[in-house]
RNA sequence: GCUGGAGUGGCGGAAUUGGUAUACGCGCUAGUCUUAGGAACUAGUACCGCAAGGUUUGAGGGUUCGAGUCCCUCCUCCAGCACCA
């Protein structure tokens, strides 16, 4: 036998699963149970890294194990494929995005098939393939439709400069993030997706699913569901205002929300958010209106990041009117404060000092009143005061247009009167056109197409236009598990039976950073079509497991700055990728979201064991001694187990632990510990004289789904024709890890004196016996007097003096 | 600040879920082999101590025959959210 090339055997069995077709799945198989298996898709940056590895190739390692299990498993892969890497490589490069994006995932398709994962590449899902994007379209259709979508006017980071929409995070200290310019908020037009109106279902619904606590609580958080009172407050210009000029005080109504309506009596003074529409009416009304102004102009000018984060209050009280306390009848002061958000609740709210710490600051600021009243039932006063009992959420709608080029083109055309349409399904796809200049120029880019007019006049009139928005990329993914299970039909997005064998996802691994975005869109766009009768379940994964990060060796996250970087086609070059599969799988559990950090040495280690694993198969197949007679190597059965024969049933005993315990593990995701014991028991094989073919091939099999090519070139070379990925998770027996004789520990006083050994028969008063009797112990009691002698069965004997 | 998670050797981590803490791997030390070794193999390796023995799971307390695991107080780190009324 040769040494081990991981280059050539791993090339070899790539090809050659290829060629066979060997995770080719169907949608049903007679006998087998279906299980479904999902990643997150990538982003084809045209670059894998470990990150990229950490995400499919562990995971596979559970594919795998699910299909020897006798499961049919669908564990398929493809493109998120719009977004804006590939329209800032257009702005910078003069690339074409889409040949840019084509590149790249073909560049990607070979490093993804050089892990060795069992993807069923058939079934590939590409978001901006308009096959894909003709259902995204489809999908927004069927929302307009349903009230689920709607044109609304939403604040946007805008920076007058680059002249583009900036998110959050590329906004630092309210300027630009590439060119430092100051970023204005501006009022944007966008289509809005009514994911609010799912609120409650979108929390209520985590109960029954089986996703990990931290999960749900986090969406939980994320959805902000507090309970409280609308309370209105009637708002008059002050009779002794200057501009009352002796009239009437006409009265306004502020409404208010508050979760400690039972404070009420303790209210002393109103604020409202700078954007409140009250202001504006009672322009005329107060007195200082010009420092208002001002106010809110400033406030204009911060970001609501920085508006929130900012930890000193601010605010301008409103001369000249004053509010009315409905349960006190007491005149407060009214002021216009940017801690009050416009966006929340009603974008009003009540100050009560004595009970809330952002009032007590800003009262003691401005030298409001702090006081102190009983507290009130909170529904009693509601009702009294004319209020009423609401629930309100930090969830806002979610908007999914952007003025950019490469994404879904939102299937809207506006009649000569601007009123707008959605394109027909029989027009879908509704092709992005081609004709575009990326240079950004304050409009979105489709606007400049004139392929994209030419045929909205054609098809729908003289004087029509098209909408220039694309769709948020968030959209794109919120719905691809669906197209995998029937990605060339051009009738539906997905055939009812085939989403009725594979739906809902089994099993959904995937990065934390996606527990409140993706995750929760794509939950809510579950629940729209299944209102819709589109989709048979309400939700859509059955489980969810979230994965940490791979840290550079440093500890930190890997950057190019810190020159932490693991290249995995490096490593994969020089140790293979079954040695980046096991190390991965090694470093920790997966499924918990703790980052772990690669270990230059730790990857050697590994790519030891796979050396001796190669070594030991050397053993064995190399040409029996004659006279081995019965025990010769290559010769013993798995039937041929005999307790009589003490080597192999020790052997035997250890490899049957390690198959119930591997097992075990693999359900829990803790395949670090799967590896551990795989090392054990070769560690004892490479003791022993005589490794039985069969116990060596039961061991291939436990590998098989950590490094698939090496076992298979193992597997092969003990004679095997049929691929070890298609043959049957190892089972164990009952009967073979019993133990007759174990060891136990003795205890004096909870410490550790002695171990004796038993046999499984012997009664409790011989055991216990046996502990007192032994010597370490006995030295220990000495002349002590013994209380009491406690056995816990199997374990230890502990003994109390 | 709030919420969630976590603190175990020099490092990644293990611990049958309240029952012999430190499995497995890395690193380190010594040795064997070698022209050489950043290879391979063998042995050792939680800490203190020559030893007997003692100590140890972020700190302190508690429950228990027995606590890494349960309870209370505190500290530190990580993640998410953040003026949410």
């Amino acid at each position: 036998m040769k040494n081990y090339d991981h280059k050539i055997i791993e090339k070899k069995w790539q090809e050659e699963w290829d060629k066979n077709k060997i995770y080719k799945v169907a949608d049903e198989v007679k006998g087998k149970e279906n299980f479904y298996q999902l990643v997150e898709f990538t982003y084809p940056s045209g670059n894998l890294h470990v990150g990229h590895w950490y995400a499919f190739s562990v995971p596979d390692i559970f594919a795998r194990y699910k299909r020897m299990s006798g499961y049919n498993v669908l564990y398929p892969m493809g493109f998120d494929a719009f977004g804006l890497p590939a329209e800032n490589a257009a702005i910078k490069l003069g690339a074409d995005p889409k040949i840019w994006t084509y590149e790249h995932m073909d560049k990607m398709r070979l490093q993804l098939r050089s892990m060795g994962a069992s993807f069923d590449w058939e079934r590939e899902v590409v978001t901006c393939d308009p096959k894909y994007y003709k259902w995204t379209q489809w999908m927004f259709n069927q929302f307009l439709k349903n009230d689920l979508a709607y044109r609304d006017t939403t604040k946007v980071n805008w920076c007058p400069k680059d002249m583009t929409i900036l998110a959050n995070e590329q906004v630092t200290d309210g300027k630009c993030e590439r060119c430092g310019n100051e970023v204005e908020q501006r009022d944007q037009e966008q289509w809005m997706l009514r994911i609010s109106k799912y609120a409650d279902r979108l929390i209520d619904d985590l109960d029954a699913l089986d996703w990990p606590l931290e999960i749900k609580s986090a969406q939980k958080n994320w959805i902000g569901r507090s309970e409280g009172s609308e309370i209105e407050f009637e708002v008059h210009p002050h009779p002794a205002s200057p501009l009352a000029k002796g009239e009437v005080p006409k009265a306004e109504g502020v409404r208010v929300f508050t979760t400690r309506a039972d404070t009420l009596f303790g209210v002393s003074y109103i604020a409202i958010a700078p954007e409140h529409e009250l202001i504006l009416k009672l322009k005329d009304k107060i007195e200082n209106y010009d420092e208002v102004e001002k106010y809110i102009s400033d406030t204009k000018k911060k970001s609501e990041l920085d508006r929130q984060q900012s930890k000193e209050k601010t605010g301008v009280e409103l001369k000249g009117i004053k509010a009315i306390n409905p349960a006190t009848g007491e005149w407060l002061s009214v002021w216009t404060a940017d801690y009050v958000l416009a966006g929340y609740g009603t974008g009003a709210v009540m100050g009560v000092p004595q009970h809330d710490e952002r009032d007590n600051a800003f009262a003691v600021k401005y030298n409001l009143p702090i006081i102190d009243k009983p507290l009130v039932d909170a529904k009693e006063v509601t009702e009294k005061v004319g209020g009423k009992l609401v629930s309100t959420y930090r969830l806002r709608d979610w908007g999914i247009s952007r003025q950019r080029y490469w994404g879904v083109p939102i299937p809207i055309v506006y009649d000569t009167e601007g009123k707008a349409h959605p394109v027909p399904d029989e027009h879908l796809p509704w092709l992005l056109p081609t004709d575009v200049d990326h240079k950004p120029s304050g409009v979105a880019p489709l606007s400049k197409s004139k392929e994209l007019l030419e045929r909205t006049e054609k098809i729908f009139g003289k004087g029509w236009r098209p909408e220039v928005e694309t769709m948020d990329t968030f959209v794109d993914s919120s719905w691809y598990f669906y197209r995998y299970l029937d990605n060339n039909n051009d009738k539906e997005f997905s055939a009812k039976e085939k989403m009725e064998s594979w739906m809902p996802v089994d099993l959904y691994m995937g990065g934390a950073e996606h527990t409140t975005m993706h995750l929760l869109y794509s939950r809510f766009w579950v629940k729209a079509l299944f209102d819709l009768g589109l989709v048979k379940d309400a939700e859509a994964y059955k489980v969810r497991k979230n994965r940490g990060l791979i840290l550079g060796p440093d500890g930190n996250k890997m950057s190019k700055s810190k020159g932490n970087v693991i290249d995995p086609d490096e490593i994969v070059d020089r140790l293979g990728a079954d040695t980046v599969r096991l190390y991965l799988a090694f470093m920790g559990p997966y499924g918990v979201t703790v980052n772990y950090p690669w270990d230059p040495n730790g990857v050697v280690g590994v790519r030891r064991f796979l050396e001796r694993v190669w070594k030991l198969a050397e053993r064995i197949t190399a040409k029996p001694a004659k006279d081995f007679g019965a025990f010769a190597l290559g010769d013993i059965g798995q039937g041929t187990h005999d307790s009589k024969n003490s080597l192999l049933a020790s052997q035997s005993k250890l490899l049957h632990k390690t198959i119930k315990s591997i097992s075990e593990d693999m359900e829990e995701h803790k395949y670090n510990t799967c590896i551990s014991k795989m090392m054990i028991l070769l560690n004892s094989f490479d003791k022993e004289e005589k490794v039985s073919t069969e116990d060596f091939k039961t061991f291939l099999c436990l590998l098989a789904p950590f490094a698939p090519h090496i076992a298979e070139e193992l597997w092969t070379e003990l004679g095997e024709k049929e691929s070890i990925h298609l043959s049957l998770w190892p089972k164990y027996d009952e009967n073979l890890i019993k133990d007759d004789e174990i060891k136990i520990a003795v205890q004096v006083n909870g410490k550790v004196r002695g171990e004796i050994t038993i046999s499984v028969d012997e009664n409790e008063e011989e055991i216990k016996n046996k502990g007192l009797a032994d010597e370490n112990v006995a030295r220990h009691l000495a002349s002590k007097e013994i209380k009491k002698v406690i056995y816990v069965k199997g374990r230890l004997i502990s003994i109390v003096v």
